[in-house]
DNA sequence: TTTATTTCCTGATATAGATTATATTTTTCA
DNA sequence: TGAAAAATATAATCTATATCAGGAAATAAA
């Protein structure tokens, strides 16, 4: 596919704000669109995969993107949901190792490469974009730890509702009719393996919280009607 | 405890070449000697705990420390183990949050403490440091991951197995009988929380690998004894 | 040293959740 | 549009590991 001009442009990237590039000025957003590439990744495509060798980094313009890692046995679990105005590869860019994990696109998705030459660059000469992979570094770090905790420390139900809980707070999108949905097209196997389950053991659980309106499915959308109850369900720390 | 002037400097920390500020120059290192404060941690001593606003970045110079997240339920699992040239309170103090984990020495421990506003400018002024820090973060990323997705896919003897491997690759002392120690003092209990598992069951496979001569026990110290088979039977991907 | 306390270890039992099997629904695409 | 494939759903069975219980060993305290 072919983008225009302005569609390919930092300064009109409907992620800037959410973005690594947030805090530069005009001109020098403009030097990093002059570097860069735009693509157009389909559902199911692949920006890197586990194994190969970095040679960039990736920034999300629009779409989500899963990251997997597969185990020995061939096992794929989804560590985190990367989204609009994150950064991806950055961990293997940075620590110079093989990608670790793989990044598919979970639906038609808008991604900007830059080149390792020009994003160190842009990392040595401008602190507030360090500042930013800092940031988002020292939130996914977060996120994977509490992941962790939850995992040593939680049953499957409770790590469900957790799951819905964060899902809600990340793409929840509130409709006419009040009801929440989450926006994002996951398959129930992925779900899944986001919360380190069977498929039929997470669809066990999903009837169950359907049973007790917390929540309310159309076919693979999932709406969050009770949100006070789930957090109860979730058992979460103070 | 008093330290002396050479006992504090930067310039002499025997951790330096492992820690984030390895890449400056003399006068450089002389200026953050400056603005810190060294304190020595007894074993059971918590350098900040869970919950609280951080105020500043820790640098190990030596020892370890567990950091570890308290559940609903008032258990605590083990995130990671953060040693000598290590940062610790980065995260929460990067994106302004609470201390979502506490960070308790496992032995007698020399950290250094460097407040909010200096290592801010520091960042801000050398680029090489909060690449180091990138770097750190990065890695520490990459090994969360790794766990996340082991606790997914991995039964509790494969994961004994992982773990003993990654503690041999951190903290492994080669001894004059060929056997490599575990050089770090954890119980039962602390080995199971990193590994998401009973103590008994911890115990039970701990046996299971002394009798298949994998290992060796002396007290509560853990000698690998053939790290090839400890490999198989961890089950690692390529 | 003796006592107390904590940690380590082993066995028995219970159970959450994996696995297997089958049916139904939804999506894909020819 | 209809057929094939994929995803969803539910139930039955099985198993890995948690939990419970009690004793041995190690460590700390007195």
């Amino acid at each position: 596919m072919i983008l225009k001009k302005n569609e390919t442009s930092c300064e009109h990237c409907p992620s800037l704000s959410k973005g690594v590039f947030c805090s530069l000025a005009n001109n020098e957003l403009k030097e990093v669109s002059d570097h860069k590439v735009t693509n157009v990744y389909k559902k199911g495509q692949t920006l890197f995969v586990q194994g190969n060798h970095p040679f960039g980094l990736y920034c999300i313009s629009t779409g989500n993107i899963k990251v997997t890692k597969i185990g020995a046995d061939g096992k794929e679990s989804i560590v985190r949901i990367a989204t609009a105005g994150d950064v991806l590869g950055h961990r293997s860019l940075f620590t110079n190792q093989y990608y670790s994990a793989t990044a598919t696109a979970l639906e038609d998705t808008k991604v900007c490469f830059l080149d390792k030459k020009f994003i160190m660059k842009v990392i040595q000469e401008k602190p507030s974009v360090s500042m930013n992979v800092i940031e988002k570094l020292s939130t996914d770090m977060g996120a994977a730890e509490n992941k962790l905790s939850s995992l040593h420390q939680k049953n499957v139900r409770e790590r469900l509702a957790e799951l819905l809980l964060l899902l809600k707070e990340s793409h929840g999108v509130i409709g006419d009719d009040g009801r929440t949905l989450i926006n994002l097209k996951l398959t129930r196997e992925e779900m899944a393996t986001m919360i380190g389950t069977a498929n039929e053991t997470l669809i066990r659980f999903i009837s169950e919280f359907k049973e007790a309106g917390l929540i309310e499915q159309e076919g693979k959308k999932i709406f969050i009607l009770n949100e006070k109850d789930l957090i109860e369900w979730a058992n979460v720390a103070y």
